[in-house]
DNA sequence: GCGCTACTTTGATTTGCATCAATGCCGTCG
DNA sequence: CGACGGCATTGATGCAAATCAAAGTAGCGC
């Protein structure tokens, strides 16, 4: 499958990723979904007013675990990979945050994960002590923020059990599924495609396999008539396959 | 091993846990660990007022699941096993609950996972309803609530490394070094023994592992003088081998 | 004390996924 | 164009942990 580069921006309203004159968080299309939709009209203006515009390129990194958290993050477009690393290379991948996602919802200076630009990315950035404050006097801000961490949390719970219990072609189905549903939100209807603009090395850290059990799983798939491989991402055939064999 | 009861309540100065006249919030032990230790007296005094008194006996359920969360809990003494099961019987333990934890961080009227007593539980027990009220007009308190979601979450991710990438005796390692971290914690000062009041069936479930490995990896290490089994727990004999295989 | 029950340990064997090793497939750039 | 570099795929083999199968141990009630 070709990754390289063919990852289109599917926001064209954004604004929250763009502070130029003309543009605001009033039309800012990933909204809805952000820590921003607990604020009001002020208290968005107020926010955008002390926003930063951050872009990042494919395979640029926007921290390290062992960074000092300066910013905080807003994604607009683009997808990153949320990455924890061991001594002696191996990793994990804890997550993929699409547009809509926050990074740094912990109240600490330090990052425990890297942050790795999959493709090309887009955010608001915020500074670290600024958002702080400004969340400190806003207790719906905060709150959202809290409803943020625990809808994360149970997604590391459902991952633990993917990670823990889950087959090889069991990991794969429920990673297939999961990304369907996340980029129906995302884009706000349904597409026939589910994008995969992480490559297969991606995907095998993220379900705790190797690269070569992930190609063989979605080849077999293939084969077996259950999906398709397609530029940028696989199409379901047999989507009640999928809905059977994906677990939470 | 015996785990068959054998585990000694260790907080005998413990008030939270005992709402009957005479006995307070001021005197409970497990304030410094709890979500509790950002009230000031005023305020523990009131949320003492809408605290209930909970106790569990070894093996019963606290809750599943699929229950409405009308209760949370702030743990005052024993463990709690937090679980994931699958349709066809498999389970993922996703965390222990020890004194000071609490239970409810979640806004959601649904509880994600389920909670068995694995020792005899003493818990505070708070209406949701009354405490969310309560910290939606505290926002030191929903910051501290947000402190601990955002720890659980780096748990969480610490956890999903090695359930993803650990080898059976790097996950044994890291999970005895945890659990001696935290029952350091838990009681002020480190004992020689690691309590493990769980069994070897919580353990594997814990680490994703079957129950005949964690046996034979923890046997193993005792035959290599690693450590020692013990009545209710083990003793580390070689605790560099520890610092150097655990993980996380 | 004896037998029951629940849990743990140990051994033999299997197996799912990892590892090792090519080969294939583009896209890019000299 | 043709060679190169970076993935992805495919095949052969190995091995860590699962599974299958007993046997051991300890607490507990009678």
């Amino acid at each position: 499958m070709d990754n390289s580069g063919g990852f289109t921006e599917p926001h064209r309203h954004g604004a929250c990723g763009h502070h130029v004159p003309g543009d605001d968080c009033r039309f800012c299309s990933i909204r809805r979904l952000s820590v921003c939709s607990a604020l009001d009209q002020d208290e968005l203006s107020f926010l955008e007013g002390m926003a930063g515009d951050s872009v990042f390129e494919e395979k640029s990194t926007l921290f390290r675990e062992e960074d000092e958290s300066i910013s905080v993050y807003n994604v607009t477009s683009g997808v990153i990979r949320l990455v924890r690393s061991l001594p002696d290379g191996r990793r994990q991948i804890t997550g993929f945050a699409l547009p809509g996602d926050f990074l740094g919802l912990a109240l600490q200076k330090q990052w425990k994960f890297s942050a790795e630009a999959v493709t090309d990315v887009k955010a608001c950035r915020f500074k670290r002590s600024t958002f702080d404050d400004f969340s400190e006097q806003k207790p719906h801000l905060m709150k959202r923020m809290h409803e943020f961490a625990t809808h994360e949390l149970s997604l590391a719970q459902d991952h633990m059990v993917l990670l823990g219990r889950l087959t090889a072609e069991e990991k794969i189905a429920s990673f297939l599924v999961l990304m369907k549903r996340r980029w129906t939100r995302v884009e706000g209807h349904e597409l026939g495609l589910i994008r995969l603009p992480m490559g297969r090395q991606d995907i095998a850290d993220y379900l705790g396999l190797t690269i070569e059990t992930v190609s063989r799983v979605i080849n077999q798939m293939q084969r077996d008539r259950k999906l398709v491989i397609v530029p940028d991402g696989i199409r379901f055939i047999d989507a009640a396959y999928f809905e059977q064999h994906a677990i939470a």
